[in-house]
RNA sequence: GGGCACGUAGCUCAGUCCGGACAGAGCGUCGGACUUCUAAUCCGACGGUCGUGGGUUCGAGUCCCACCGUGCCCGCCA
């Protein structure tokens, strides 16, 4: 319904504008601030008094004055605040939202028809997830959501580096170590069995002799030989020490959820041989150069040549990148790619080769964020230092538990939580409080890890707007105890007050919030729209008994809960936060 | 040194892309509201040179320039 009503606002300032000979290329379409009534307004008079010779409300006033709002879909009204244009809706309006918002989908956009691969994560298999890129997993899985929800036909991949270096380091330290030699692992799980003789041999390459660190060298290089040569067996070497740490790593990534469609592995791209044929392509084009015995691209706009043939013949992982990503432009029309600030570059290299090998990289787009660091600096898997996802994880179940077991004896609700009830909301809070903390900024901002501040369940947090979901449920449920159940239609009309319009008002923006996100490729504003949403329901709350209303005001407000509680449930779904029934 | 990002209330952040209605929240502090559909809630008070200085504009937190501070990048690593 908000975007139809902003479709015939858009035509009904455009025919203004026309029909008064003004230019019709900036409508100045804008949400109102709270306390305006209206859902859309225009400040276009600003800019025309000069073309007009007017003040800014004269202007204002003619538009409105051209506008017939019986013409225009949902349009009840156009009235004139100084020099801005408002536009209100019509009784049909409220009352389609209001039903439409019940709908199980509402907030799903249409379908685009578009494929799109949301590549995120994809960090090296090489020891547990810890916080410092737990942004990753959250933000790009939320990402993917928002997609879907705007009507694409959405994949998650993870792309798995297991043919670099720190992999070669990694299986050669599996196989020279012996278990006995190692600490005990912090957890009884794959990854962190294994990041031990990746550990172990970092320190040993450290602090070896120099002979004994070039024979580990030598053994190093011949499995990155191996696996570009395409040798069977070191690819299977290679494979045991990746699969087994990612299986591990998947394990942490599940609990927030963050699910993949598929993992593709670098090693893929040298395999089926379409690296090399990249680098052919490469060599034919006019910037490409062969210098110090190395194949390189001399890129305009960097100041660096971009290396993508080493002198002994091998490959880096940019070239593979540049397989891997023809290969996206060959299965799917849009490629979204979550980076850490620290990719920037390489992803600028990447799309600037892209187009100058005749791909059209608009259909490319990357979305940065910034490392979780610690007060004292950044993690590190190699080094050991940060905080596992899994320990940050379990701390927000056992607060969340602790919250839950604390409010269970002044609560007034009479429905007996139990155990399983207990646990449930624990995971639903907990893990969603973490959640919601992550995705609702900006990824771009840094953040600094503080345990207090990643655990705080009060403040504009997931708990807030979950709990609004629990309320929710509550009345229905309460409702249908007592042989009130949620009407099918029903009219608008009865909520008269400024709490239940402002909520409705609300609901109807999700479908905007969902396309915004979606073109923006920012999830965050889903998150600030929850709080947004849940502060409306709040209000309504406080002011608008449901189940003891009168006359038709009690089914209308029971619909409206019904609303706000699809809205509010969606809402938490394209940001992958729980939304518990009761709480 | 060069490039990119970030800088809004004591603290954590919206708002900046696309300039417009008095710069908004939360936390903290102080003061109120549970015999009423769940108080993880609500209401009120206090709190702001929107990093600094210029510029463009009828109008700048938003656009441009310079500077300051912080982070990231500038490998035949990934």
């Amino acid at each position: 319904m908000y975007l139809s009503f902003r479709s015939a606002v858009v035509a009904a300032m455009g025919d203004a504008l026309s029909a008064l000979d003004f230019p019709t290329d900036d409508l100045g379409i804008e949400r109102p601030p709270e306390d305006v009534p209206a859902v859309l307004a225009s400040s276009v008079a600003y800019r025309l008094a000069d073309v007009a010779g007017a003040p800014p409300p004269e202007i204002a006033a003619d538009l409105a004055a051209e506008i017939d709002p019986d013409v225009y879909a949902y349009l009840e009204d156009v009235e004139t605040r100084g020099p801005y244009v408002n536009f209100l809706p019509s009784d049909r309006y409220f009352d389609e939202t209001l039903e439409a918002a019940q709908a199980d989908d509402y907030g799903t956009l249409p379908d685009t028809g578009e494929s799109v691969v949301v590549e995120h994560t994809s960090a090296n298999p090489t020891g547990p997830v810890h916080v410092g890129r737990a942004r990753n997993p959250i933000v790009g899985d939320a990402l993917a959501r928002v997609l879907e929800y705007a009507g694409n036909d959405v994949e998650r991949h993870y792309y798995v580096n297991d043919a670099g270096r720190q992999i070669a380091v990694f299986t050669w330290a599996y196989e020279t170590f012996e278990e006995s030699a190692l600490p005990e692992p912090e957890r009884d799980s794959p990854e962190y069995e294994m990041v031990r003789y990746y550990r172990k041999g970092n320190d040993y390459l450290e602090e070896a002799s120099e002979s004994d660190r070039e024979a580990a060298e030598e053994a190093i290089q011949a499995i990155l030989q191996g696996l570009e040569e395409g040798d069977e067996e070191t690819y299977e070497r290679v494979s045991e020490v990746v699969d087994t740490v990612l299986g591990g790593m998947c394990g942490t990534l599940g609990r927030l959820p963050a699910e993949f469609d598929e993992f593709v592995k670098e090693t893929r791209f040298m395999r089926d041989g379409s690296t090399d044929d990249v680098v052919d392509r490469l060599k034919d084009l006019d910037a490409a150069v062969f210098e110090d015995d190395a194949w390189q691209l001399d890129l305009p706009d960097f100041e660096k040549n971009l290396v993508f043939l080493r002198s002994d013949g091998t490959s880096l992982y940019t070239t593979r990148d540049l397989a891997h990503h023809e290969w996206k432009f060959d299965n799917f029309d849009r490629a979204v790619t979550v980076l850490g600030e620290d990719h920037k570059l390489q992803a600028d290299q990447l799309s600037a080769t892209l187009d100058l090998l005749g791909h059209d990289t608009d259909r490319l787009q990357q979305v940065f964020y910034s490392w979780v660091n610690l007060p004292e600096g950044g993690m590190s898997t190699r080094e050991g230092t940060g905080v596992d996802l899994d320990d940050l994880l379990d701390e927000a179940i056992d607060r969340a538990r602790d919250e839950v077991e604390n409010r269970l004896e002044d609560r007034q609700r009479s429905d007996d939580l139990d155990s399983d009830d207990v646990e449930r909301i624990a995971h639903q809070v907990g893990i969603g409080a973490v959640r919601y903390d992550v995705v609702a900024k900006q990824p771009t901002k840094g953040i600094t890890f503080e345990w207090e501040r990643a655990l705080d369940f009060e403040a504009q947090s997931a708990p807030y707007v979950q709990y609004v979901h629990a309320r929710c449920c509550g009345i229905i449920e309460e409702g249908r105890g007592a042989g009130q159940e949620v009407p099918d239609a029903v009219d608008a009309d009865a909520l008269t007050t400024a709490a239940e319009r402002d909520l409705l008002r609300e609901i109807a923006r999700f479908p905007a919030v969902i396309e915004q996100a979606a073109d923006e490729l920012r999830p965050h504003v889903v998150a600030t729209y929850t709080r947004d949403l849940a502060e409306a329901f709040n209000v309504f709350y406080r002011e608008c008994p449901v189940l003891d209303a009168d006359g038709e005001t009690r089914p209308a407000r029971l619909a409206l809960v019904a609303a706000a509680r699809t809205t509010i449930a969606n809402s938490l779904d394209v940001l992958g936060v729980a939304a518990p029934e009761s709480m």
